[in-house]
DNA sequence: CTGAAAGCGCTAACAT
DNA sequence: ATGTTAGCGCTTTCAG
């Protein structure tokens, strides 16, 4: 820095001013600054203006490495980071690095926020990091004193899948569920919702399943061991719809033509020809944008923080149905289910809980 | 820091010592110290540690955040960062943040070095990150000094591939390629000189293809639009055979009945049921472990950048092939190929090029 | 716009 | 085993 001051002819202080943006030098002496610094190969130390800094302007993320939409959230959060004048830590979790070691690295760099994607985290833990500085929970429900959540409707999301099923005569609708993954429990209650509010509660049909593609193509085993099948599904994501869908189609049956399917998330998958799959759309720019301006908020106005001014805020943004391939009307034979000498549903391990309980041993709750 | 000190009844340097694991301290205090900085909720501040430093011990990883594969090889970095006793600093690209961008955030928090995954800047302008620090590259073949790269023998993994194919009885093999993408000029040589070895150069069927899905499914139909199919198509990752594989049956092509199809990368979707997909495995860890090794060596033996000592190191990791579903014996009446009629091969915009130079317009050749 | 000076929270070499 | 003392490379304040 002395260096390119001396080069420029300035002071030191100015070098920083300029750096930082800020005002007063004079447009000729920031080029001047500037060209003597790119000579030099001289960069700002980050690690020094955090410090000398009260305000790191860092918001930490913490997600799932392997999770794709994830990947999708991290990419918007760039963004929207970017936006604010934020810098974003990324924190991977993997199968060898935990949740709380990745929380341990951002508050180590004294990020000022934290927005945790997905996490699986117990509450109690979750609630302790929001203590220290504020914490966006995302795709996630939680109540927590300054802890914000933003997430999609989840259980509206799957009602609109189990309406557009219904509407198309569907009956016999069942629940590919994902265990106790985060937004699970909302979705499964959706789906009971759904069938109760169309006068069916005792159609529900909860399957396990889980948030990878293995849960489903399980799920899918499950379901065609079964003496009779269901005329439609929705699966917990699209991930687990993917597995379903191949070990459906692998065991000779056709979507839709023979069952009908819907996902959630609207991941690349979805929109594969041949899987082509009727999904739930989470809008994952919306959904960090509002991450981003919550943590900012909170960040930049703490005064909410002792006032006990909005202590906790949720965010859920609105998913849409997005219409494609793998849903038709039920096959004509089906219109009359059950399919003679059938035993009833629940009989061969399928759960029939109308209250949208786990009531099954739950799969991997990755993140 | 000083809070604890006082609390625990010892000196600043002492609490210091303690939190650096420096020797120096005896057990009993050292458990004083911790306890008091739990009791005080004190954890050192990174920033401050780094800059009192000399060494940062942090490499710094770009990569995509949107390819599966470079979220296995995270996985797989944060794992040999760990052991190695290096931190791993996250810089990821999207659409919206360039790797330019990615690496000079890098660069301002001053990590020793740099891993980049799948770069797809300029070979000039990755030669000069070389300049500055030690810079790894993964996954591309590149040529430069004080830069390392570590990659899997790609050409060999699809010498593999289709020797199998010939193996089975397969005379007539198409390799979609990956256009532009890191490692798509050393599969497509790989499987010309295959052919070539196997005395088939005439029948090098090269396929524009790409890295994503929906590259794939333009492939196979450009496959379908010809009036001779091949008996066998090597794809150049695992995501483009998902979409040739889908596009194909779409089709009403029987894979591998009629068609045998292999991958590359053996990520998530090739062990799918029904993908069940023969493709040549990437061995990320392996990768990954090479990786670091790499810049942790220049890192710490700083001389051989001067002795101009092994300016450059390549490592080279073998792939290799796993046999799923997807391939077979070629239909019998292929065996007497061409069939009846059809037109040369290469006489419907396949590009026919015994160099395996890329004469076709090359598809986005996104990280 | 400059120059000086204090300080951010540590590390590390030295003295005790 | 413990205390002392410089920095690390910036930011920030203040008087000029």
């Amino acid at each position: 820095m002395e260096d390119v001051a001396a080069r420029a002819g300035v002071s030191r202080a100015l070098v920083s001013i300029v750096f930082r943006e800020a005002p007063g030098a004079s447009a000729s002496t920031r080029a001047r600054v500037r060209a003597a610094a790119a000579e030099l190969g001289y960069r700002p130390d980050q690690r020094a203006r955090l410090l000398g800094r009260l305000s790191t302007r860092l918001i930490g993320v913490t997600y799932g490495v392997r999770h794709a939409f994830h990947a999708d959230l991290v990419e918007a959060l760039y963004a929207a980071a970017e936006a604010a004048g934020y810098d974003l830590v990324l924190s991977g979790t993997t199968p060898v690095r935990g949740e709380q070691e990745a929380v341990d690295q951002l508050l180590a760099y004294r990020c000022q926020a934290l927005v945790m994607l997905g996490p699986t985290l117990p509450a109690a833990e979750i609630r302790r990091f929001g203590a220290d500085q504020p914490v966006v929970v995302v795709a996630r429900r939680l109540r927590a004193p300054h802890v914000d959540v933003v997430r999609t409707h989840d259980a509206d999301g799957v009602r609109q899948a189990v309406q557009h099923l219904l509407d198309l005569g569907h009956r016999d609708i069942a629940h590919v569920h994902g265990a106790r993954a985060p937004g699970a429990g909302e979705r499964r209650r959706g789906y009971v919702g759904a069938l109760r509010s169309a006068g069916l509660p005792e159609a529900v049909t909860l399957v396990p399943g889980g948030l990878t593609e293995d849960d489903g193509v399980r799920a899918a085993r499950h379901l065609l061991s079964l003496e009779s099948l269901p005329t439609a599904v929705v699966a917990f994501n699209d991930r687990c719809s993917v597995g379903v869908l191949n070990a459906l189609r692998a065991g000779g049956v056709r979507v839709p033509e023979q069952v009908s399917l819907v996902g959630f998330d609207d991941d690349r998958l979805a929109a594969l020809p041949y899987v082509d799959l009727t999904t739930v759309r989470q809008d994952a720019v919306e959904i960090a944008r509002h991450a981003v301006r919550r943590a900012v908020e909170r960040v930049e106005l703490p005064a909410d923080r002792n006032t006990g001014d909005h202590e906790m805020t949720e965010c859920i943004v609105s998913p849409r149905l997005v219409l494609r391939g793998t849903t038709a009307p039920p096959p004509p034979d089906a219109r009359g289910r059950p399919l003679g000498g059938a035993p009833p549903i629940g009989s061969t391990g399928v759960v029939n809980a109308a209250q949208g309980a786990l009531t099954t041993p739950p799969g991997e709750a990755s993140r």
